[in-house]
DNA sequence: CAGTGGTCTAGACCACACT
DNA sequence: GTGTGGTCTAGACCACTGC
C-alpha cells in the first residue's frame, strides 16, 4: 500500500508497469487484483484466472500470486476451491443468507428455525439528512433511499431496521423489487446494481423502545432493545449502507467471537 | 488435527516420532509449538527458538516452520517481530489494558480518556451453581471463585460484572491481590497463575436494570443495559472464566468490525 | 486424463535489530 | 557483523475436480 521505494526496486524483480506501488511484490499484486475486482473486471461468482496464468501474466513466481490470493481469501475477497480454482466471492448462489447478521436464536439447536419473514414497510427517496449523508460520504442534501422493514422470526417480530443507501448506486431500487426478491438483500444489490458489500463497521447499544419501535415489534414502550448501527462498505473502504437496527433480545442474542 | 493418514506418511518426510497426528506437515509442526506452549515450555513473553533452530529441530524446512507459525501468530499465541525473533503472546507488560472489552466512548477523540477506575465489590469462594458448571466444564458444587466489581470512567460507573473461575486453578486469589494490581485481569492471571486466555465468545442481549444493578451504577431500574456474557478460553479451547456483565450504553457504545 | 489449488523443499537475497 | 524474520524464486509432488 505505502509507496516506499526501497533500492529493490527493478533490478531484481520485473515490476509491472501498471503498479503504482513499492514494497512487497505480492502486495502489488495483490493490489492489481483489487483494481480488477473493484473495476468490475472479474464479477461475483466469477472464476478467475488460475494462479499459473496470473504469475505468467505478472511476471512473478506462482509462490507470489499466492501469497497474494492467499490473503485475498483471508479478507472473504476471493474463494478457493481445490482442483477448481479461485472464484470471486459472493453473497448470490449460496444459501449464506445473512452476511452480517450476528442475532441468533438462544436455543442453540434449533439451526433450522426456518428463514425469516421479511416486511417492506416503507421505502422512499429522500434528501440525506446532515449525519446520514456524512457517514455514506454524501453531501447533505443528495439523494438517498430509505427503506424500513420488519424480520420476523417464526411469526414473531424480532427486529426493526431503517437503511439508507446512495441514491446514486442504486436508481431503480423500489418496494417492489425488494419485496419480489427471495434471498438476501445484498444479493440483490449484488447482482441488480453490482454493488458487493465486503465489511461492517457496528455500534451496539442498549435503549428503550419508543413507541414506534414498539408498534412495529409489538411490545410496551420501554422494553429495552438492541440498537445496532451498522455500516457496510465496498471494496476500498467506501461507504455504502447505514443500517439501525433494533432487536428484540427476548428469545435471541447477538453473538461474537473475540480473538 | 485430524489423524487422518493418507498413504503419504514418512516415505517422502521424515514424520518426527512424537507427532501424533498425520496430516499437512505444517498442521503437524503447529501441533507441536502449541503443546510447547499448553504446558509451559515456552512462557507468555519468552523468545521461542528461532524458524532455522526449529526446522532443524523437527527435521523440515525453514518454510515449513514458518507456515506453522504464521498460523500461530495469526491467532495471536505468538508475535513476530522482525530482527529480533518470534515470542509468546502476552497480556502482560504492554500496555494493551483490556484483551476483549470492546466498549469504547461514544467521542472517538478521546483515545486517553484515562484507565478505568477498578473497585472490587465483591470476591468469594463457593460451591458452582449448575449453570456456571456447565459453561466452565466444572461439575456442579465445584468450588469456583466469584468476583463482583465495578469499573468507572472519569467518575461514572460504567460497567457492572461478575465473574467465575475455576477454584482448582486460581488457588489463593484474594480481593487484596485484585485490588493491589494494577494492570488488567488477564495480565494477573498469567503472571500469577500462569493461565493465558486466548479466545472468547460472547452473547449479547440487551435488558433492564434490575435493583442491584441500578445501584451499583447509579441508575434507575429499568433503564436498559447491555449485557454481555463472556466464556473465554486458554489454550486447548478450555473454558476458564465465565464473566456477566451489564453496561451502560448512554456514552459508550460496543464496537464490532465484521467482515 | 489434464488442470487446479495445496504442500514442501532449498536456496537466494533483503530489512531490521542488537552488539 | 551476525542473526532474525520477510520476500521471492523454481521446481517437485500430492489431492481434488471434471472431462
Amino acid at each position: 500500500m505505502a509507496p516506499t521505494a526501497p533500492p529493490t526496486a527493478d533490478s531484481a524483480h520485473p515490476n509491472e508497469a501498471a503498479a503504482p506501488a513499492f514494497s512487497p511484490l505480492y502486495q502489488q499484486i495483490k493490489s492489481l487484483i483489487l483494481q480488477a475486482l473493484q473495476a468490475g473486471q472479474w464479477k461475483p461468482g466469477d472464476l478467475i484466472p488460475s494462479e499459473i496464468e496470473l504469475a505468467g501474466r505478472f511476471r512473478v513466481s506462482q509462490g507470489t500470486v499466492r501469497k497474494a490470493i492467499d490473503e485475498l481469501a483471508a479478507e472473504h475477497l476471493l474463494v478457493r476451491r481445490q482442483g477448481r480454482g479461485t472464484f470471486v466471492a459472493t453473497h448470490a448462489e449460496q444459501q449464506v443468507q445473512y452476511r452480517f447478521l450476528r442475532l441468533v436464536p438462544d436455543a442453540a439447536d434449533a439451526a433450522s428455525q426456518g428463514p425469516a419473514q421479511r416486511s417492506i414497510i416503507d421505502c422512499k427517496r429522500l434528501r440525506a439528512p446532515a449525519d446520514v449523508a456524512r457517514t455514506l460520504g454524501l453531501r447533505t442534501g443528495d439523494a438517498v433511499l430509505q427503506v424500513r422493514r420488519v424480520l420476523a422470526f417464526q411469526g414473531v417480530p424480532t427486529i426493526l431496521e431503517d437503511l439508507w443507501l446512495p441514491g446514486s448506486a442504486f436508481k431503480g431500487l423500489t418496494a417492489e423489487r425488494l419485496a419480489a426478491h427471495q434471498g438476501a438483500m445484498y444479493a440483490l444489490f449484488e447482482t441488480e446494481f453490482g454493488v458487493r458489500m465486503v465489511r461492517a463497521d457496528e455500534r451496539l447499544r442498549a435503549l428503550a423502545a419508543d413507541e414506534a419501535a414498539a408498534k412495529w415489534l409489538q411490545v410496551s414502550i420501554g422494553t429495552p432493545l438492541l440498537s445496532v448501527e451498522r455500516v457496510a462498505y465496498t471494496y476500498q473502504d467506501t461507504p455504502m449502507e447505514l443500517r439501525r437496527g433494533l432487536y428484540l433480545t427476548d428469545t435471541h442474542h447477538y453473538r461474537n467471537s473475540l480473538s
